[in-house]
RNA sequence: GCCUGGGUGGCGGAAUUGGUAGACGCAAGGGACUUAAAAUCCCUCGCUCCUUUGAGAGUGUGCGGGUUCGAUUCCCGCCCCAGGCACCA
């Protein structure tokens, strides 16, 4: 037998035969345990990257061993269809949105299919379909019904040249990324979602998910964000009013010696409205409002403020207290005002320091006396009150809880809960999203859209220009209705959502995904396969997709479609793959392929290499894995992608040591080849038989990578170490000395480590172990063949190696049986030749054992 | 700036619970085979030092300290890199 891998002819092969054999369709079974396996599906933007590659080829690996393992597993496919690139593409190139998306899904599908990921393609969804969308907008009527959808005033991103909304994404520097125009904020009327309403069930089960990491868990807790603090009041001085503020630090309220004002507040205004200074801070206020929000959190970002010419009183002291307008105060965060303490907080210190404002020490540290003419920093760790009337002398954590019920008695202030998450904004001025089903009318205000004249279908014919505002408005046949209520002509929301809310409920409607009737998800089967069991993708995800699909599984709960109180059982955050980027001061940033020698290739500018970010077709810094299909084939590039580093790790990209990938499945398949003529008709070894040193060794070998790679894929997901493995094994069984033809036993002994071989690798590689699978006799599908198992007597070692250290430095190594005593381990140490040198004449304080691992013999060393 | 991670040879990484640092692979160098090349197979490979060239000594996991018989692993401080920061998805 002497045929060489050849992968695009096996792999063509296989994957045609998985295909009409439908392997992969699955249904629900009530005999089997379920595995629901999800991997986070895409968006469209036309063709996978290495990215993607890495995340759907751990998902994949998954899915083929539980399957071994005998799970009725689901794996689905789909597209995060909607958003804002087909929209610019739209713009840039005149293809409309759905050509452009529908073809991009094509070529995309046509690249998953060439990869042999085994998806059941039957239940492939689009978010931008109306069967799918309409059961969002169902969900959506049903929220406004409840409350949980509720319109209010927000900002966006403002191009007052472009007229038009701009993502976060489209400003750079401050500037629309079409005209170069400085970006405004505008208020717009905008649909949220009341996900605070689920705030406390959403930061309870935190502490309830122990198959999420622990790192996407504490990311989340931080962003809701609950803090325990204090509403104060001050009141104005020489007016009436009082300001309020939110503080989570009551105990250095006596150190309060100003107040800040989020310069968007509109109490600002209120507050110097004709006074001289009017038209001053006015001016502050607008420069604040144009900057930038990226700009606002950037480092180069200067604290600033202004003073309103108004004082109020510490209601404490009494003492009049200057109030100023800050642009570094959140406006929507507590009561967008803060008793600033210059003396505890860096900020604030920062500020003082700036406007020469008074600092007052209230909190004592215990070493050295703070000295406010000294000081280079803010005072912020823990201390005894000074300065603060009754509570001097109270160490400043007991006079938290102290200071707020002396405030709480007076009237002056109360106990209060902060928390930093906002309700979800879910209004896009934008034309490639699902449609609200809202119709404003003029007499009976807001209506919503009748359940039966749903789904509110996003009209083909639009102008998308990228100026003018939402694209939706200016199609009447669109937004001109007649209301449902009283008839009357009325208009349509020409808002449409937020592609999140898409992401928010598609793994449910994968478990049903063609079902037809109200509300689009069959119950009897979403309880069958919800929850995920183990859902895959970005750590990017970690807060916003991961918390809004959270939520959203709640709501729909307590709407009775769902009986799951969290969505994903077990989460899996694969780390970034990274590239360079690359730009052009005349063509933005370019494809790796548009750069030669470091120049464009469009205009021969000099390219400027950026930041190694992660890959996105925005910054083009993407690697598309078609070049490595070609080349050496998807088992090489699945293999690589998980060779390469564990998946939590990120990944900066080079394909720098694929050609080892590919060498060692050829490797596997030519030690196959090599022994299958003498080995077809002789079967495993099942351990009937005493062997001689070497089988045994090889046999001992093959049963601890049974071990291991089963221990890698289930526990931590470390394919890298999994391979690593095999890759042992098969160095050893290169090692063995060929056996003879007649030497059944030996060749049973190979058979069964070949057989374990491929079994292993299945998969990890399942077009070449099919391959080989079928080579060696067998007639069924590798996909179904029952993971192996190993046995521990026949896996356990019967020698180890006792490390031997001298002051913890290690200076040699015995080898005694696995189940020697302590008692002889350290003798035979301390005889060893090298050692008993070393502490000959010296006196030895302490003899260290760890069974199976070492010895340390802890001596007085010379001159002590 | 804030929140969350990460940093180990020339490179990707391994060391799973505080116990042999560098598994496995890439690159590099040497050898075998070959008319030749490719492929393949075998060997060497952290750094420094040497008048014991060795089963040698020292040193080494971003930097500086600490705890411990023993630290890549735990603690404190710092530097750098990545992800997120609510309209990229």
């Amino acid at each position: 037998m002497n045929m060489k891998y050849n992968p695009r002819e096996i792999e063509e092969k296989w994957q045609e035969r998985w295909e009409e054999e439908q392997i992969f369709k699955v249904t629900e079974n009530p005999h089997k345990k379920k595995y629901y396996l999800l991997e986070m599906f895409p968006y469209p933007s036309g063709k996978i990257h290495i990215g993607h590659v890495r995340n759907y080829t751990i998902g994949d690996v998954v899915v083929r061993y539980k399957r071994m393992r005998g799970y009725n597993v689901l794996h689905p496919m789909g597209w995060d269809a909607f958003g804002m690139p087909a929209e610019n593409a739209a713009i840039e190139h005149g293809i409309h949105p759905a050509r452009w998306t529908y073809e991009n899904i094509a070529s995309m599908r046509k690249q998953l299919k060439r990869m042999g990921f085994s998806y059941d393609w039957d239940r492939e969804i689009s978010t931008c379909e109306p069967e799918y969308y309409r059961w969002e907008q169902l969900f959506f009527l049903w929220m406004y019904g409840k409350g949980l959808a509720y319109k209010k005033s927000s900002t966006v991103n403002w191009c007052p040249r472009c007229r038009t909304v701009l993502a976060n994404e489209q400003v750079e520097a401050g500037l629309c990324w079409r005209c170069g125009t400085g970006v405004e904020e505008q208020y717009l009327d905008q649909w949220f979602f009341r996900i605070t309403a689920y705030i406390e069930e959403l930061l309870d089960y935190c502490d309830r998910l122990p198959g999420w990491p622990e790192k996407v868990l504490t990311m989340q807790r931080n962003w809701i964000g609950k803090s325990y603090g204090c509403e104060i009041s001050f009141p104005l001085a020489g007016a009436t009013g009082e300001i309020k503020v939110f503080t989570t630090r009551q105990d250095t309220i006596y150190g309060a010696t100003f107040m800040l004002v989020a310069a968007e507040h509109p109490l600002v205004m209120k507050l110097v409205k004709g006074k001289p200074r009017e038209n001053e801070v006015r001016e502050f206020v607008e420069k604040v409002k144009k900057q930038d929000r990226v700009l606002m959190t950037s480092e180069y970002y200067e604290k600033e403020g202004i003073f309103l010419d108004t004082y109020c009183l510490n209601p404490l002291t009494n003492k009049k207290i200057p109030i100023y307008a800050a642009n570094f105060i959140l406006a929507d965060y507590g009561t967008g005002c803060v008793m600033a303490v210059p003396a505890h907080d860096q900020r604030d210190f920062e500020f003082a320091r700036k406007y020469s404002l008074p600092l007052k020490v209230v909190i004592q540290r215990l070493d050295k006396p703070l000295n406010t003419g000294t000081m280079t920093d803010a005072y912020v760790d823990e201390g005894i009150l000074i300065n603060s009337g009754p509570f001097d002398g109270m160490e400043n954590m007991k006079a938290l809880e102290a200071i707020a019920e002396y405030l709480e008695s007076r009237g002056l202030g109360k106990k209060t809960v902060q928390y930093r998450l906002r309700d979800w904004g879910i209004s896009r001025q934008r034309y490639w999203g699902a449609p609200i089903p809202i119709i404003i009318c003029k007499v009976c205000g807001t209506v919503p859209v009748p359940e039966f004249d749903l789904p509110v279908v996003l009209p083909h014919d639009v102008a998308l220009t990228g100026e003018g505002g939402s694209p939706l408005a200016g199609h009447r046949q669109f937004a001109e209705v007649i209301c449902p209520c009283c008839g009357a002509p009325a208009a349509r929301e020409t808002d449409t959502m937020d592609t999140f809310v898409e992401s928010s409920w598609y793994f449910d409607r994968f478990c049903s995904p063609h079902h037809a009737f109200e509300p689009g998800l069959d119950k009897k089967k979403t309880d069958y396969w919800m929850p995920v069991d183990q859902y895959i993708g970005g750590i990017e995800h970690a807060i916003l997709h991961l918390l809004y699909a959270r939520f959203y599984t709640k709501m729909l709960r307590d709407f009775g479609v769902l009986s799951v109180d969290e969505p994903f059982t077990n989460l899996l955050t694969q780390g970034m793959v990274c590239k360079e980027t690359m730009r052009c001061s005349e063509h933005g940033y370019l494809f790796p392929d548009e750069a030669k020698d470091g120049k464009c290739c469009h205009c021969q500018r000099e390219v400027t290499i950026g930041k190694t970010e992660k890959m996105s077709k925005s910054l083009k810094n993407v690697v598309d894995p078609d070049y490595l299909i070609g080349e050496y084939g998807a088992d090489t590039t699945r293999m690589f992608c998980l060779f390469a580093a564990p998946p939590e790790k990120d990944l900066e990209w080079s394909d720098q040591g694929v050609e080892g990938s590919f060498r060692f499945l050829n490797r596997t398949w030519r030690i196959v080849m090599d022994y299958l003529d003498d080995i077809r008709g002789v079967a495993p070894f099942n351990g009937g038989e005493a062997l001689e040193d070497n089988l045994k060794n090889l046999r001992r070998k093959t049963h601890q990578t049974i071990r291991k790679v089963a221990a890698d894929i289930e526990e931590r997901f470390h394919f890298n170490t999994a391979i690593s493995a095999v890759m042992e094994l098969v160095n050893t069984l290169y090692q063995v000395e060929r056996p003879e033809r007649e030497d059944l036993k030996a060749l049973s002994v190979i058979r069964e480590t070949i057989e374990t071989i491929i079994m292993l690798l299945a998969p990890i590689v399942p077009h070449i172990t099919e391959e080989l699978w079928m080579l060696l006799g067998y007639k069924t599908s590798l996909t179904d063949v029952p993971w192996p198992t190993y046995d521990s007597t026949v896996a356990s070692e019967e020698e180890i190696t006792i490390v031997i250290q001298v002051n913890g430095k290690v200076r040699g190594r015995i080898t005694v049986p696995a189940d020697e005593d302590a008692e002889n381990v350290k003798s035979l140490a301390v005889s060893n030749e090298k050692i008993s040198r070393l502490i000959a004449g010296k006196k030895v304080l302490r003899e260290v054992y760890v069974p199976k691992k070492l010895v340390n013999i802890v001596i007085q060393e010379q001159g002590k």
